[in-house]
DNA sequence: GCTATATGACTCATGTAACGGTCATTTTGT
DNA sequence: ACAAAATGACCGTTACATGAGTCATATAGC
């Protein structure tokens, strides 16, 4: 049978619910309907209603690119400008341990 | 043989990268592995490896999932309580007209 | 230096998300 | 009140993401 495996806590949950109504606000108030919407993105309309929905299991690629399209900001101000950052984060990573060696001491988080 | 069909704006494919790279960092800064990450998210080390590269056709749950697990804020400070501003939202949508009907005039937007 | 481990880059089988469709119901515009 | 359109809720098929593995290379710690 394969019961449902994955889990998401709650707050993941809660996410992608606002960001699916986000996107669900956008489109009307820019009078898409769903089809619309869907032909838009190249996707089907049963894929816009999981979107709105927020279901956790569609493509992130599919969620971004339908909140870009009706205008919901993915990301806030201060890291608006995106490929910047993105350059950014690369120096930063360079500073870090490239690769991270874990301590083998016992870990004690079984919670 | 089925082209790639899908495409994705350059501000997708940047958003979702710089997500990636965020996730990434946070790991580091937690000197976690990528197995390690994979086994605490129920999950691949190949799906982190995608995820933390910016792959657009990851599960958005997934995601979420592993940003919320190395500290990675979802929403800025303004949105953070996302139950309530779930609520909200449901009252915002109940301004707007329901069905959007679309006007059937031309429309010339083919670019 | 050497050894253990982490990472990068693959491959393959399989579960399943996305598609495309249908039908009932609700809402809109006249 | 009526017709047209939008939405909600389904379902079967199929392309493909995920899981699970392998191997080479890079890094960490001694």
């Amino acid at each position: 049978m394969a019961v449902q495996q994955r889990t998401y806590t709650r707050y993941t949950l809660d996410s992608i619910s606002v960001l699916g109504k986000l996107i669900r606000e956008g489109r009307k108030t820019r009078r898409m309907t769903e089809t619309e919407l869907a032909e838009r993105l190249g996707i089907a309309r049963s894929t816009v209603q999981r979107v709105e929905k927020g279901d956790p299991k569609v493509e992130i690629g599919i969620m971004f690119e339908a909140a870009a399209l009706v205008g919901v900001p993915l990301f806030d101000a201060n890291q608006r400008e995106v490929q910047a950052h993105s350059a950014r984060l690369d120096d930063r990573l360079a500073v870090l341990p490239k690769h991270v060696r874990k301590v083998t001491a016992k870990i004690i988080d079984d919670f």
